[in-house]
Formats: structure tokens, C-alpha cells, sequence
DNA sequence: CTCATTCTAAACGTTGACGTAAAGGTAATG
DNA sequence: CATTACCTTTACGTCAACGTTTAGAATGAG
């Protein structure tokens, strides 16, 4: 409903490809043991709308390719590492995918320079900016806390080891 | 049941305290508040053991001093930074209260060195050294992970910088 | 003194992020 | 072609971490 998945041809030509998908794309449980998921995990990801995967068979079996397991790593990677949650991932992605759409505008842009054109895209780019830097001004932040935390640690442990020469 | 919790004189003399908690403590919506959560959560987090109110007024009433507004907002670090769960954070509270016992000890122990003695403190100093350094580890997988991160953050706003720059 | 707050304690509701099961179609393999 | 393994959708279950409510009784700040 809402995006074209083309179908994928079931008896196509199977070009060599190396430990990448092959070029039709995996199956809904090989794209999950790759990314360490379960396929209820990337069905679920797909009803939130977050990663939908780029074909379909006829028989309306799912097909990841490349793209898509790299789209999956990206979300989980947000999802451990920077502990957001789907919601925010979504938000984070989509705005991702409206600077793609700004960097491809504003190449189309060069060929017709047109005033309001450029004045729409320094609109779309500095909304692309102020996102981009609250974002690194959070991951500052929070980066500041984690080593400080990380400091305390480490000087437990240094103490540790102080007593232990002691002995 | 599980620990002594000293009653509070109630009509006690006021010691004269800063923007500290007043030395005799906080009530439960003054911990909460402080710390920006509710008084349910302070109820929860003692039902874990997580957390328990030094003192209590001969009523009954919970009593927050300073060393649990400290601790509460530890417990509060520990989830909102490194996003760990209770029953982790729990642990590695557990954990360092006993890397405490295993300071005080060998402190005690200076004046009685006993061979059996120094075996015994020299096995929890190392169960603490690893307990510290595998916790180390795991914040600088993280922190690398999250600096990776901010790095090709950052750099999509320095993209985005030039592009304004060219307009 | 008075009225807002807190107490115990229990129970039920909620939300996010899935797990698990059922009933029936599809794909790959011999 | 048949079998087996995998996939589809739908739907209900689960777990952590609380939120909300109920209800009477006790407390404490102003």
C-alpha cells in the first residue's frame, strides 16, 4: 500500500555474488540471522514502517537485498548504541532521508538556479543542519557522561590493583 | 525487615542546612521531585531493593536524606546513560557496596595479618578488579561505537555547512 | 486544629518491543 | 510430484517499569 516492492523474478538468473545477499535478495529469516533478530522483529520493524524490504516474490514472500540489511544494521546499531527507541529511530531516519532528498535537490538545483529554488533549498538545509547539531550536541552530552562515568570505573579498578600489589 | 532504619525524632532541633535535603530528610514527594520521578517509582525501586529511605519518622513515614538523594540519582544515571535495567543496575550497586566491605576489611585486616586473612581479601580484590575492568571494557565498546557515531554525525553537518556556504 | 500528604497493600491498567501459536499458502529439494 | 521446510497473516501472551486507583487510617506542616 504504501510503497512499490517489485517482484522478483522466482526463476531469475542467479548472478555470482560474493557473501553479500545474492541478487535476489534473502529470505525473511536468513536477512534475521544475519543482523542477529528474529524475522517477528523485522515484520514487526515493517508494521511501524521503519524498514520495509525492497521486493517481493509473486507468491508475496519478503526479499532483502543489500540496502535493505544495511538499513536494518543502522537501525539496530541506534537502537544499542545510542539506546533510542524504534520511534526515535524513525524520526532519526526519516530526517536522514529528507537531507538525502535535500542533497539531490539541490544538485538538480545547479542546472536551473533559479532565486525561489535556492531560497527552498537554504530552508531545507539549515533544517538539515539544526538537526544534525542538536543531534551531536545529545551525543555530546551524553558521551561527557559516559566517560566520566568510564573514569570513576577505571580508577576502582586502578585502586583494586594498588591493594592487590600490596599484598 | 531487611535493614535497620533509624527512626527520626520527629520534633527534632533544625540543624541550619543549605539547599541540602534538611537533616532530617525529605518526604517521599520531596525525594521524588528532586530526583524527577514519581513517589511510585521510589516505592518500586525499595520493593526491588534498590533503594531505601535511611530513616523513617516514628509515624512511618519515609525520610530521604542526603546519602539516598545521592544514591537515587546514581540509580538514575546508570539507567538514563548506560541504559542499563534494574536488576543490572542492582548488581552493580550490590557490587561496589561490596568492593566498600572488601576496603574496610583490608583496612581492619592491617592490624591483624593473618595468612588465612590475606588469602580471603586477596580473592575479593580480584572478584572486584574484574568486576571493574569487565564493566570498563564494556564502556569503552560503547563509547567507541557512540564516537563513531557522532563522527559521521558531525560530518553531515559539516556537509551541510559547506553546501550553505555555496548558496 | 485542620486539611493536605503519606502510609500499607493490593490490585489492575499501560506501553514498548517483541514471543508464540494457529491455520493455511509457498519454495526448495529429491 | 511429493515432501519438507519456510512463509503468510492474525491474534493473543509476556515482561519490565512503572501509572492509577481504591480505602481506611495515620501523620505532619502551617
Amino acid at each position: 500500500m504504501t510503497a512499490a516492492s517489485p517482484v522478483v523474478d522466482p526463476a531469475g538468473a542467479g548472478e555470482a555474488t560474493g557473501d553479500t545477499a545474492p541478487a535476489d535478495g534473502l529470505r525473511i529469516s536468513g536477512a534475521a540471522a544475519r543482523a542477529g533478530v528474529s524475522a517477528r522483529t523485522l515484520r514487526y520493524y515493517e508494521e511501524l514502517g521503519l524498514l520495509s524490504p525492497s521486493g517481493h516474490t509473486s507468491g508475496g514472500e519478503r526479499r532483502y537485498r543489500d540496502a535493505d540489511l544495511q538499513r536494518l544494521d543502522r537501525i539496530l546499531e541506534l537502537r544499542e548504541v545510542l539506546g533510542m527507541n524504534l520511534e526515535e529511530i524513525k524520526g532519526f531516519l526519516d530526517s536522514e532521508h529528507r537531507l538525502d532528498e535535500v542533497r539531490d535537490a539541490y544538485r538538480a538545483k545547479r542546472d536551473e538556479p533559479t532565486d525561489e529554488a535556492r531560497a527552498q533549498q537554504r530552508v531545507l538545509l539549515e533544517e538539515a543542519l539544526s538537526l544534525n547539531e542538536e543531534l551531536t550536541r545529545q551525543l555530546d552530552a551524553k558521551l561527557a557522561r559516559m566517560d566520566a562515568f568510564r573514569s570513576k570505573v577505571a580508577a576502582n579498578a586502578q585502586r583494586c590493583r594498588e591493594l592487590l600489589d600490596d599484598l
